[in-house]
DNA sequence: CGGTTCTTTGATGGCCATCAACGCTTGTGG
DNA sequence: CCACAAGCGTTGATGGCCATCAAAGAACCG
């Protein structure tokens, strides 16, 4: 958990203050960034006011302004379908980045929301390169998008309860924490219905 | 299991003439670079031997050398399964990579052959980052890396037609060409019987 | 205690995987 | 040339998995 410098985060939604940190001098920087920060090489970033379960940290088609890294807590990449139903793209957990997927649009691809309480850094960000300037910032950056496409996805291949085992493997190891989500969210990332995805955690849980 | 197929001929390895290539020269550079390619900037490629449809370009697990521009034709990126079958993650058309999922590990995360008549180039690529610094290209690699899971994934959630439309429509924006693959490919990266793939391509074409 | 959200269990119907079979095309060898 | 094999595409019949509907516990909170 990352140690808060100020006494009080402000209340606003974007956080008025300047109060940028160099990831360098921060205790959590390895789960972040393994051993690429350094004090000073670029990597600086803008904490956010915490986030609730259910709060919606942008939504998708909303102008893109920077990526985030998550520190603690959980978010859900969702996307609108054609029914008007949202599916969940993908979940995200301390030391992996949300919004990094429309760093080169006008807008953002997805949306993200907060699964449980979350805290976040708004990764300093400015538009036509005066920033990210840095190499081992970039490099940093292209790590991050190659393992988070690295994740197992669900696959329609699969029947019911592999897929459900698959996914909590793949969030044991990535997360190290119980399930932050509920069960139709499960449902609405695997593609199944929420009575499924109980139905196969019992059958689990009976026999992994 | 590894379906290899008697009508195909099976290809040797990588060209081994020395023939790099500055992007900046090049007539197709727009395809592949946007307008970021200009000569001496750092985007050099070796041109690689054409494969031919069925042919492997690298499997999954093997030694992780240098990523690969596909500039025509079309491959497809694989991953084996627990139960020894074979699911395809994604196809690449001209102007996408493959390979660059695994570009910060030893071995490759997936496989990728041929689905069609190919033609490649092989990104210059040094360990231990004494190329790839130049922002210019790293910054292009960012965006290939987001731009390609910008690409919409099969979701269980929806049903087979639906699956089937969206993937056709997916592909003929991005790539133009009639659809390359078997059907049973189109399955195998749907998660849907081949069979199953066939009825839904008739049941479109009667009624778009 | 009412209200809300999440979880769980059961019954039913429909979609789709599976099996089987056949036509079509291409390449190969007698 | 013709027969044969192999791969691909297509169609039909059947059974099982899972979405859906319905309803009731369970946990939380004002």
């Amino acid at each position: 958990m990352p140690a808060s410098r100020g006494r009080r985060q402000p209340a606003s939604m974007t956080c008025a203050r300047s109060n940028d940190v160099d990831c360098g001098g921060c205790v959590s920087s390895r789960r972040c960034w393994g051993n690429e920060a350094t004090l000073g090489c670029g990597f600086l970033v803008k904490r956010v006011r915490p986030l609730d379960a259910g709060d919606v940290l942008f939504r998708e088609g909303s102008a893109f302004e920077a990526p985030y890294m998550v520190t603690s807590g959980c978010m859900a990449v969702t996307e609108l379908l054609a029914d008007g139903s949202e599916r969940i793209v993908a979940f995200r957990v301390p030391g992996e980045v949300v919004g990094l997927e429309s760093w080169n649009r006008e807008v953002h691809r997805f949306g993200a929301l907060a699964v449980s309480s979350t805290t976040l850094c708004r990764l300093r960000w400015h538009r036509a390169g005066t920033a990210v300037r840095h190499t081992g910032l970039l490099r940093a950056l292209l790590a991050k998008a190659t393992a988070q496409s690295d994740a197992s996805l669900p696959w329609p291949g699969l029947p019911a309860m592999e897929r459900v085992r698959v996914f909590i493997e793949d969030f044991r190891d990535r997360a190290g924490q119980p399930l932050p989500m509920t069960r139709a969210q499960i449902g609405q990332y695997l593609g199944l219905a929420e009575e499924t995805v109980v139905r196969a955690l019992k059958s689990l849980e009976r026999r992994p």
